[in-house]
DNA sequence: CTAATATCAGGACAACTGATATAT
DNA sequence: CATATATCAGTTTTCCTGATATTA
């Protein structure tokens, strides 16, 4: 039985609230600066989930997803017409087929994430002086303590 | 004719860099503190919308989020039958009808608002000391400056 | 009479469930 | 035979377009 965790602070409870409203803020504004390119959401996660994790079947992907593998199909015959995608059997399981990222496709990946970084940077460099951003990368790191253990 | 920005320095990478992985890690782990309830995205949405507003009607609805009437007209009953939203006769204009959040509703909305303040306020107690705490309020109004202008 | 609001009717698309063929 | 993958077929949901009644 534990006793009940004492009651944040008021400056926690201040400095939560402020974190909460900047976190949100710059999570819209980093997404404006790369367009999605009209891929439906379900798209856009199948490619984030290749990028990330690598080459996957139909039924894994689907399983990721929280989705029927037969749901998960036409979403990959688009994503495949569309070039971001190939397929290839698996030499070993005849039942499978392993989707790839095309390298077209990982390029248009990286692209958008040096768009947002290219964005975030030039911000900092232009609005902060050099001791400013050594305050906020020391800040990060507490920030990094609030999502790990 | 403007000249082309200044590169951004070695320092002012590797902070955008970091920023952007805790940015997204932390709007995660605060949506993950309130459960959506099973709502749709565009029921969300409309409750978003209404609170920060207020009452609106259906078309006005419509446009604020992109939408037909036609398409707006049967997420709004369905808010209605769950409770969410009662609709009420302009008395001024009989044909619109101005719909907002009942006290249910509100208050639920206020609940999820607070369990992610409650579960950061706590984490920044319990994870930083009281300095660490007003470093971080300084780093928060340096983030600020980078949405505002 | 024109414009705006709401609603009714039917179509397109994306997800679902159930069933089937093939390979392990 | 039992399991897993992929796919075919039908259903539901959600949003769309088009048309109509009512009110300003």
């Amino acid at each position: 039985m534990n006793l009940p965790p004492p009651p944040p602070s008021e400056l926690a409870f201040q400095v939560a609230d402020a974190l909460r409203g900047i976190v949100r803020t710059l999570k819209r504004r980093l997404r404006e600066q790369a367009p999605t390119g009209d891929l439906s959401p379900s798209q856009t996660a199948v490619l984030l989930r290749l990028e990330s994790d690598g080459p996957a079947t139909t039924s894994a992907l689907a399983r990721a997803e929280g989705m029927r593998p037969q749901s998960m199909a036409p979403i990959i015959a688009a994503l495949e017409r569309l070039g971001f995608l190939h397929g290839q059997p698996d030499p070993d399981d005849g039942r499978q087929t392993l989707h790839s990222l095309t390298p077209a496709c990982k390029a248009w990946l990286a692209e958008g994430r040096a768009a947002r970084q290219d964005w975030l940077s030039r911000r900092l460099q232009q609005q902060l002086s050099a001791a400013e951003l050594g305050q906020l990368e020391q800040a990060i790191a507490l920030l990094r303590r609030l999502t790990t253990d």
